[in-house]
Order: structure tokens, then sequence, then C-alpha cells
DNA sequence: TCGAAATTGAGAATCAATCTCAAAATGAAA
DNA sequence: TTTCATTTTGAGATTGATTCTCAATTTCGA
């Protein structure tokens, strides 16, 4: 009979596990919706916005409303496995927050893409001047703004939302 | 008799000329409202929100509407007189933009304060970043967020609006 | 199985910002 | 200075994102 071999968790399952573990340590309780939305959640990459999940929720059980998915992706927030963003142009984006880096943002103004980079230099620098002026920091944004490469050479690149 | 040195104009003044010309170059009207607004906003330092420019407006003629210095902020903006900053917690806060630097900011989670900060190292780790991705930087947002030296220290500062 | 407590969906509420529109103000030409 | 097309104004309606409210439903430990 085939075995699978034991692998790493997928980062949908851990985000589940860790969910889980903060759901019932607070006496919270698991519910189908919460479920499904934080499953479409982990099973991409990039910065969503809650009406991006959102449709891709309905898209699998019409009844969820919106308000559900606000609730959930704070929840998500609060326990540390997503992150929100708050981009130029309103609403919020989420991103996968587990074992991730902490890193910044460089957004086409054009096609709305979204790249991202670490810079350790960078974060010392900013640490420096946090220090200078008796700062205690403790979170940052940096975020830079222009046009990406395919779009700069004139490629009609599809908008993103 | 005595007389009056010639001296710099002050800011206000120099950006009532600047919008002047800015104003007339495109068929567009000066207006008792606008020049109050004008004058109000420039006459202080610091980022404004627009709330708190209204209710100082609206002191000085209580006839002025939100609209309106929604307009003049807009058209400052506009005329590269002002500029408009959206740190985090809703509301956008304008700086006056005249013969100043680029810089980045600091800003406090406990009193509300700003501070601002130039750092040229910076800057140009930056540009290099949106090199390597093959990116053209128009314009970034670096703040930081955390406490500022009194708030550090426990002192109950007078929280900003 | 029961029932207290949490969660849900729908729509109302909020908040900043923009839009609409009729009335008022501006300024160039006559 | 009068005229009048054009711009501007204030008030309130509207938008868009998000949060709140609340009755009905679901969850889960006893």
């Amino acid at each position: 009979m085939k075995r699978t071999a034991p692998r790493k968790p997928t980062p949908a399952a851990a985000a589940r596990e860790r969910l889980a573990a903060w759901i019932s340590a607070r006496g919270l309780k698991t519910t189908r919706q919460r479920d499904l939305i934080v499953e479409t959640f982990f099973s991409q990459s990039g910065h969503l916005s809650v009406d991006e999940l959102l449709e891709q929720v309905t898209a699998r059980d019409r009844t969820i409303g919106a308000a559900t998915v606000y609730r959930t992706m704070k929840i998500l927030t609060e326990a540390g496995l997503a992150s929100a963003r708050h981009f130029e142009g309103g609403q919020t984006r989420y991103e996968a927050a587990i074992d991730r880096h902490h890193h910044d943002h460089l957004i086409c103004t054009s096609c709305g893409n979204i790249f991202e980079f670490e810079n350790e230099r960078i974060e010392e620098l900013q640490d420096r001047v946090a220090e200078e002026h008796g700062f205690t920091v403790t979170h940052h944004k940096l975020e830079l703004y222009g046009l990406c490469r395919a779009c700069r050479q004139g490629q009609q690149v599809h908008r993103q939302r």
C-alpha cells in the first residue's frame, strides 16, 4: 500500500491549526464560514482586499456576508496570521503572515501589482534615525510607488484591482 | 520716518502670491473664503487635518462650509503649495510645501505628534532597491510609528487629535 | 441533549471625502 | 459701472470602506 511521506504542512494547514489554538484559547468558536474564509485566504498568495476575498468566498458559498469576511480577517490579524496593509487607494489589503520575514513593498501605480523586498540596511538606518529622535519604533511603513518594469516598457498590462 | 527694511516674504505671503498666479493661469477666481482658508493654513506649522483647519476657519467666518475647505486644500495640493499625507488613522493631513525639502515622518502613537526627518542614505538605498527590481519610483512613503521621548518616559502627554 | 455564549447575515450607521445643484460672487468686456 | 458668462459656494445627498446592531442561528461543554 502506498504511503504518504511525512511533509511540512501547507501554509493553509498550519494557519488553520494555529487559528484553532488561538480561537479555543479565548473561548471563541469554530464555524463553517470562518473555515471557508481562512482556507480561501491562505490558498493563494498576494495582497487581497476584502472585496476580492469576498468574491471568491461567495463563489463557494453564496450565503456568506461581507461582515463575516471583515470580522474573520480582523481575527486573523489579531492572531498574527495575516497582516493588514493600507496602500494608497483606500481599501485595506491583507497578506499571509505565517513564517514570513518583515518586508516592504514596491507598488506599481499602473498595473497595481505589488512586489516585496527586504533591506536590512534600510531597517538599520531607520532604527538609528528613530534613536536620534528619542523614539521607540513599534512598526513602520515603507512603500515605493512607481512603474514596474513591464509598465515602464509601455506594455499594456492588465490593470489589477 | 522709520522705514521697514525689505525682507523675505512670509511663507503665507509667498503662498498667496503663487496661488494667485496658479489660479489666474487657469481662469479660476479669487474668493474671500479661499483667501481665508489659505491664510489660516499657512499661518501655522504642522500637519493639519481638514477638520482641524475647518474649525479654525469657521472661528473666523462661520459661514464657510466643509466642502470649500476640502476643495481649497485640493487646489493647494495641485498647485504644489501643500502636500497631502495619509497617516494611519483615517483622515488626510496637509502640510505646507513651499521651499521644503523632501522628508519622512516619525509618528507617536500615544500623543499623536508628528516629527520630521531627512535621511539621504535611506533615499539612496530605496532608489537602489527600486532599480534592482526594474522599478521607476515616482514617490514613496516612509513612516516610523512608535513612542516619542516624552510618551516613553511615561509622561501623560495631551493627546493630539 | 441542553442551553449559555458566540456567531451570523442583513441592513443601518459611521466617517471621510466627493458630488449635486440652486443661489451668489467674480471679473472681463462693453 | 453694468452686464453676464463662468466659477464658486454651502447644504445636503452620495459614495465607499468599514463597523455596528440585532434577531435568528450555530457551536460546544456539561
